[in-house]
DNA sequence: CGGCATCCGCTAGGATACTG
DNA sequence: CAGTATCCTAGCGGATGCCG
């Protein structure tokens, strides 16, 4: 019955740190980076290779150049990714996900893979909760 | 089509549907959701068990009545928690996790245990992270 | 007890302009 | 190319008050 496994299931519930009283056990540093727009789609573009800024910027369609530098610059902060810098005229700064990126982008793959198998399920689930409010009023 | 696969690791590595242009393929459904503040917490008192509006509101520590409302409602929207309703008075309202819930339960569990496992990794990494900043000044 | 309504501050994030 | 700086708004979330 043993899990030899440096799998990362070891408390198979959830209940963070043993009802730990409000804190949540730290789940919230890695939250508050997967709650913003971009940061999976980062993740997710940098996970095929390192990328420059500019190629970054046109894999996450749609985003302002503040958000690309913010997101980088605190993935960077987290350790999830490393930047370097090669000072020529133009410049040229590559990002690349560290051994620490590489495995946060595996967690966020299941997580991807959960959605997609539940996916039809909670749209339903909220159609059928949207038109149960509907027929009340 | 069938899904003959109950594993949710068939993608190991991130890349969300296969580089679809700028759909991050449904995973703000559950991001979006993750990203508030409360939703995990109330999501771990749930697992232990069914439980009363006010049970909960205790359980998770200066939440007000307003995010206690709105997070079990939108929880109970994407299909993850049931709302029992006895018309008593006063009125007995009670929580509990759908087959939904918890299976989203368990996948946050394996993220609250990666960032157990990584989470002093990531704070040294910040505190680097600022100390690098602040010489530069 | 289990809510909903209202007001209000804070911040994620877009648009735009400028720089080494 | 790879950013920084400034302005602005939409929405999360707190505080407070009322209700069946």
């Amino acid at each position: 019955m043993y899990e030899t496994n440096t799998d990362v299931r070891s408390s198979s519930s959830l209940e963070p740190c043993g009802s730990d009283d409000h804190d949540d056990c730290g789940i919230r540093l890695i939250l508050d980076r997967l709650g913003e727009r971009w940061t999976v789609m980062a993740l997710a573009e940098l996970s095929v290779g390192p990328r420059r800024y500019r190629e970054l910027e046109r894999a996450l369609e749609g985003i302002s150049q503040r958000m690309m530098t913010l997101t980088l610059r605190r993935m960077e902060r987290d350790g999830y990714v490393l930047r370097h810098v090669e000072k020529t005229i133009p410049p040229k700064v590559t990002y690349e996900l560290s051994e620490l990126g590489r495995s946060f982008a595996a967690q966020v793959a299941m997580l991807v893979g959960w959605t997609r198998q539940n996916k039809s399920v909670i749209e339903r689930a909220q159609v059928n909760f949207d038109a149960q409010l509907e027929k009340k009023e």
